[in-house]
DNA sequence: CTATTTGCAAAGCCTTTGCGTGACT
DNA sequence: AGTCACGCAAAGGCTTTGCAAATAG
């Protein structure tokens, strides 16, 4: 993987991100610093982070893949209103049975995502005033 | 919600399923009864049907949706490799936490998707052989 | 130097939708 | 009879990809 300063600035957008932005979102952002930068540069580059494990792409519900700076486990939380997608807190992760103790099968088990959905904070209090 | 053949015989042949085919999958089978349905009744009656609660719209990881006649809360199991999506026994359901305590905050939890990801038992003794 | 990456634009894939016709209650 | 659903085809949204030029190692 060669280094471009697309590439890293991309990361250092996507770094300061404490939410989960998509792939246009981050287009948007990095086009303030890389006028010239193509949104296919923008999927190219979150792709291959994403295989060499330094972000994590997620692909919950609701459509669009969301990329996430934290490539450690953790749950989600996602809006099925607004879509935002939040971390939800570590010690939330539940122990999820040994990978490979999964029924009798011959899987070969790789991981896991648990995404809880919902309402946000913001639109569970949009709704009380409905 | 008003009774159509078209919908009637979309669900008969989901629910011949063990596994959860997407909606083109559907469509090609459900053409063998009724030549002349289209997609688009299809993807309109998956969605009313998923928004009564007759079926489960799945919207995993992976591109495409794909559809669980089962509604009742399970995991799932998807192969990297070719795609399929399983169903995984009952028991292996983890006792989530309870859905109004995570963390501080004031959501609104309606439900959550646990997803295993990696390699399905056919796909897993292929790669044995490489 | 040569292989990878970029920008651009087009294509691709899946899904949704507008319209006029037909079917259900 | 009135409304809802259908078939068809087109449009839509997001993502990927082919290509020639630019650039990293």
């Amino acid at each position: 993987m060669r280094n471009t300063e697309q590439k890293s600035v991309i990361l250092e957008v996507l770094q300061t991100h404490k939410d989960h932005p998509t792939a246009d979102q981050l287009y948007s952002e990095v086009r303030e610093r890389l006028p010239r930068i193509s949104l296919g540069t923008v999927y190219r580059n979150l792709e291959k982070m994403s295989q060499a494990g330094v972000i994590l792409k997620l692909e919950l519900g609701g459509g669009q893949k969301r990329f996430d700076p934290t490539p450690t486990d953790h749950a989600h939380f996602r809006c099925v209103n607004c879509s935002s997608v939040e971390d939800l807190p570590e010690d939330f992760a539940i122990d999820l049975p040994d990978i490979s103790s999964i029924d009798g099968t011959n899987r070969i088990v790789l991981g896991n995502t648990l995404e809880y959905y919902g309402y946000c904070e913001k639109c569970a209090a949009e709704r009380q005033l409905n």
